[in-house]
DNA sequence: GCAAAAGTGTTCCTTTTACACCCATGT
DNA sequence: ACATGGGTGTAAAAGGAACACTTTTGC
């Protein structure tokens, strides 16, 4: 069993203060939609999206770009920044004080939190944060997930059976998808939750699981072939009786737009 | 001619430090879409976005309506939240730096910027700011301009005629318009720029402004009138030799949502 | 009565939906 | 050949655009 190692120091301030960037990691494979959700390695279940604060010289984009890729080990990934949450009564202490409770050992001669460098720290995390939300879509099959130092676990949790999260981070996700779902009508970008290349029937069923209703079969494939935002590649011969489908692709991988 | 006045103290850091609210306060009459913007009293032409910080005990979405109310005189306003701008290269050290070498009496024995207290408000202004960008839709014949302590002149511009504005808000506002043009198709709340009551010739002319095209008299009545949005008041007689058209109004007034 | 503008109705066309048909594939 | 599933075509339904008709108002 590991030793609990102290928080890393963040009162330094090479950090914007009370600004954090919270992100929505999606996945999917087999009619299942899924967010990589990592658990805390402290006593007691606490579960929270992957977030940090955003360094002083960095884009708020290319944190969240570094936030995902820490934690899904893919360099660039699709996202999409979604909402601000700034309620003045959002911050992390009844979270940090629960933690505390629950983690005597951080309390004492060697405590973390107690004095010093650790009450600053915990000042610090549990002010008033501004939280900027981002979405990522990734292809699950790439994405090999990574424990933080401070994770106890990572996982893919069906979005329909999230556990309880910290803070507001439940909500989060429900807006997350909220807008994810307001973007399908009119952009593919959905597509890179997808292998490289795919069949439409995988298409149409990673969209009927995102919308949760059916599509007609023969009309969804004109009305994504009529985007023209598809490359369609050779034939997929599976071995199964019937006629093989073709394979398509995104032409080129979309990434956050700069707006 | 009024002396200037140092800037007020910002260092106290009763506001969340390197986040601002910027404001696209829009305003409609007569086939007009105009943006409220006030030119900054010093000299050399400065114009900018309403702007400022938000207090440590205030949700963004307040100090949006604080910043908003203070420039309209207006209590309660229609706003959404459009973006958050947060490139690592962005401050306002540009615009202060050549701010500071017109106004050369900033600088000196009575200085508010070269030492003490104003050296650490020059440092406060130079960082990088992330901006949470707000729009509002206000109705220009209730709204009574109102110049800050920092203001020379306060004044509606037309959006196809616009100043050059400090920093990044002339960007901010193509962004705003961009933002409220795709809400159009679904809401109404767009007629929180007209007077409480109107008629749908003028609901007609407001639509066709803000999207810069025509739109076909009938169809758009029975368009408008089939969202059941509105209520349908008396009619309006105008003394015009011709049919009297009934006057609208939204039944409630709907203000910024908490999300 | 007449001109002007508002409210509503009618027709036409485009888009969407539902369903059918044919084709490829492996047993 | 036949069952299975993919690609495309076709007809019905719905929705939107263009236009016409009628009503109201003040001169």
């Amino acid at each position: 069993m590991t030793t609990i190692q102290p928080l890393p120091t963040l009162s330094e301030q090479n950090y914007i203060q009370q600004l954090t960037i919270d992100c929505v990691i999606f996945g999917y494979r087999d009619r299942q939609l899924s967010v990589l959700v990592p658990k805390l390695r402290y006593k007691g279940d606490f579960w929270a999206l992957p977030s940090w604060f955003v360094f002083q010289d960095e884009d708020i984009d290319e944190a969240a770009q570094r936030i995902i890729r820490s934690r899904t080990g893919i360099e660039e990934n699709y996202l999409e920044q979604f909402q601000v949450t700034g309620k003045a009564n959002r911050n992390g202490k009844a979270f940090l004080d629960q933690l505390i409770e629950l983690n005597s050992e951080l309390i004492g001669p060697n405590a973390t939190i107690s004095e010093g460098e650790g009450l600053r720290e915990y000042e610090w995390f549990t002010r008033r944060f501004v939280s900027i939300g981002y979405y990522a879509l990734v292809d699950m099959d790439r994405a090999i997930p990574r424990k933080s130092e401070l994770d106890q676990s990572i996982e893919w949790y069906d979005i329909k059976q999230l556990p309880p999260m910290i803070m507001d981070h439940n909500a989060i996700v429900t807006k997350a998808l909220k807008m994810l779902r307001l973007t399908l009508d009119q952009e593919l970008n959905v597509l890179n939750l997808l292998p490289e290349t795919f069949t439409m029937k995988e298409v149409q069923e990673l969209y009927e699981t995102i919308l949760n209703k059916p599509f007609e079969r023969g009309n969804f494939q004109k009305k994504i072939l009529s985007l023209n935002g598809l490359e369609r590649l050779e034939k997929k011969y599976t071995g199964a009786a019937n006629k093989a489908p073709y394979l398509y692709r995104l032409p080129k991988p979309t990434f956050c737009e700069v707006s």
